[in-house]
DNA sequence: TTTCCGAACTTACATATGTGAATGCAGAGA
DNA sequence: TCTCTGCATTCACATATGTAAGTTCGGAAA
């Protein structure tokens, strides 16, 4: 099973053949989880970090009268955790949105590899770094953007990531997340959410029919998120 | 002149001589600059990071119209674009937000200490870790957080950075920021901002006269914010 | 002392978004 | 077929926050 990693890994940089045998060997072995379970939990002290192999999650902090944030929503390929090797208590919590397919990778394993490999050792840490620059995106488009900018840019960044690791067919793709989820990824309420989604939609911009999404004009549709997909850093560049 | 650098990293792991050495043997020499001045260039391709060593900096991104949104303020200590050794294109712009000492550490020299010096190299990784959480805060708050929360938070999390590297004066800090820049890092308008302090003084929490902040009720205070230290990763734990 | 200027602060009004509560609808199971 | 249940959708109304345009204040320069 060739997975996502790789492949995105492979989009940034030339992944070598020994770097590819280190990177199996950390990983556990692949495993089913439910959908609507948290696979880690906020606060916790974790030994082994998890990589996403199939599905999506969600990254989320909760408050204390219960309404919850989503800070990033996590697809194939995704390490949801890989900060904790080095943070040690979890920051936040992560949900499965579906059922996926993980695999566990102990810190233990982690910590030997980047103490013999530096290059991959830096491949992974660019991974940890474009999670910030999404993070920061996030943040202007919360901070700054008109909610319907805000769920454009939304859109189109799931839509560029999953093209990345071929999880898109010609404009249209899987997008399994309710209008609960999208309203606590964008810190709106639902009722707001449904009005958004039906703009896109009388605009023509989007054809949207949960789970299935197909975008009908880009152009317009990055042009109102001022989506550019630089910091996603999937060119590729030496590292 | 021992730097706030050290200060932070000694906090959260043992830092050996030989470590130390390398860290001094990354940086040129510090340089002045002055306030309002963009130190790194939105977009720009970059060869070196820079360490700010005293001062006040912001992370920004702007928008088509102009308007700026700030994704996070960096403290002494802090270096302000560390990503870049890895991102190569720039995904903000960073600007002074008064007269601030630096220091440039040349990509080239960051690399070899990647290739020589793994725990170290885990030490600056886990830096960035903790910028991302920082993001993640900012987003919970922006999202979810009622104004005045969204505020409090923001002090409590300066003033726990400021104290962290020793610029704390009991519950008094100098924080050179115009109402302007705080609106922008929190998303809001100036004139809401205004408010929002004007509350703060009201309810006794704050003692604010620019560029004089004290804080008069730290528990009510990280209530409102509902603030938690950890994700700032002050503690030690080895890396 | 006077002028100037950036920042803080205020006011009046506009609106994007939230809240609470229905209603509709489709798939899963009995 | 019927019921349940989770989700999408709609409605009426409330409000946090934005916008535009001031006024005030205090320090720096002349």
């Amino acid at each position: 099973m060739t997975n996502a990693l790789i492949e995105k890994l492979t989009r940034r940089d030339i992944v070598s053949a020994s770097e590819l045998t280190a990177l199996a060997e950390v990983l556990d072995a692949p495993r089913k989880v439910d959908a609507h379970v948290d696979i880690v939990l906020e606060h916790a002290y974790t030994e082994h970090s998890i990589l996403l192999l199939e599905g999506f999650t969600a990254r989320y902090s909760t408050l204390a009268d219960g309404r919850r944030q989503i800070t990033e929503i996590n697809v194939a390929g995704d390490f949801v955790d890989l900060h904790s090797l080095l943070m040690k208590q979890m920051d936040h919590g992560v949900v499965t949105l579906c059922p996926c397919v993980i695999a566990h990778a102990p810190h233990s394993r982690l910590r030997r590899l980047t103490e013999e490999h530096a290059h991959l050792t830096r491949l992974l840490w660019l991974d940890t770094i474009v999670d910030a620059a999404i993070h920061r995106q996030w943040l202007v488009a919360m901070g700054r953007r008109s909610g319907l900018g805000h769920l454009a840019h939304l859109v189109c960044e799931l839509f560029t990531r999953l093209s990345a690791v071929g999880l898109t067919e010609g404009q249209t793709f899987n997008l399994p997340l309710t209008q609960t989820v999208l309203s606590d990824a964008l810190g709106l309420s639902t009722v707001h959410v449904n009005r958004l989604i039906a703009e896109l939609r009388r605009e023509g911009l989007v054809r949207w029919s949960n789970p299935q999404v197909e975008i009908l004009d880009w152009p317009r549709l990055s042009q109102i998120a001022e989506f550019g997909p630089t910091y996603l850093r999937l060119h590729s560049q030496p590292v």
